[in-house]
DNA sequence: CAAGTTGTTCAAAAAAACTTGAACTCTTTT
DNA sequence: AAAAGAGTTCAAGTTTTTTTGAACAACTTG
């Protein structure tokens, strides 16, 4: 079977190479991750996505950045997982294509959701099992000193959820100003 | 050689086990400390000095925990650094004992300063070092990409930059109502 | 000052996290 | 219905991070 057009299974339109800016900001989203505690190639694939203008296949991504097939199918379910990509399915393709989400207040919005909430919601499990323990505790005094920390564990996890909604906020605020209302 | 005492090397005046609730916390810091990319050590370091009233020396936690002098040692040392805990001298003691640092509002700003803030300084050194490379890029469409880009970051820089002090703000402010003017 | 404590350092071992790629599923094309 | 394309899964391999413990430095004490 022969194909006409001289790219088979490479990349579509897209400038098929990274300038040295792209590199740049791809690194630099590499090491935001890690300091965000989310691996590397999250970090590699979302910089990536957020240098270009044109929406990109899982086989570019894979490409570009030379990374296995099973990184790249794993990286970017968990980035739109996060929110922090969206897919586009053009046409008639059949292969789905892939654009940064650029708004700060849903990046963060995301990862709150994802990785605040979550533990949150674990915290107060312990909590409750926490209580548990203090209960069967059979010592006095130390039963006493259990619950005094028992109080302070239950006053953090009070601060922490009322925080959360404040950081959406005041991250959302500015943004909606800086751009030409997106959404 | 003779000792006196029936405790050696043994623990002071201290509880030399752990109760079940204690264990319970200690876990349950164990699993924050992981979520906020802190090595595991150093929950359980301050989450044992969290259930203690008294201060520990670093003898009494790697029994306790059953860690290594090296795990105790540099655990300490970054907690310290973190303003997790603070160390005592007994008097006439020459070991340092330690406690923890329980004021939500310190721990998130010493979080914030040893995590949050050096983050941010990388991060200005970095939208410094793409503006360099941008000068030198040839192609115009691509520089134009390029400085959209740039654009965007460094006004997610600035954002970041505001939120880090409302975040000490909003914690630090029903921290000190909660408890009975600690500082 | 020799012996005993307390605490630090760091190379090597262990554990955890991440990436790879071959095998597989589903769909579409021929 | 065979072949090809897109994407997912997951065991095995690789890399990174964390922990360990032996050697060392600093200080007290007898």
């Amino acid at each position: 079977m022969v194909r006409i057009s001289t790219e088979s299974k490479s990349l579509s339109s897209t400038t098929k190479f990274l300038v040295e800016w792209e590199s740049a900001i791809i690194d630099l989203f590499l090491n935001a991750a890690q300091s965000f505690g989310l691996p590397k190639s999250l970090g590699q694939i979302y910089g990536l996505l957020f240098c270009r203008d044109e929406s990109l296949s899982m086989n570019d991504i894979m490409e570009l950045l030379s990374i296995s097939k099973g990184s790249a199918s794993q990286g970017l379910r968990a980035l739109k997982q996060l929110g922090a990509v969206n897919s586009v399915f053009a046409r008639d393709d059949r292969k789905e294509r892939f654009v940064a989400e650029i708004r700060l207040r849903k990046l963060v919005s995301g990862f709150l959701r994802e990785q605040g909430e979550p533990h949150l919601e674990k915290g107060l499990a312990r909590l409750e099992n926490l209580r548990d323990l203090l209960d069967d505790e059979e010592d006095f005094e130390s039963t006493k000193r259990g619950q005094r920390r028992e109080n302070i564990l239950s006053g953090w996890h009070r601060q922490m959820s009322r925080l959360l909604p404040w950081v959406k906020m005041i991250v959302g605020k500015s943004d909606r100003l800086s751009k030409k209302s997106s959404e």
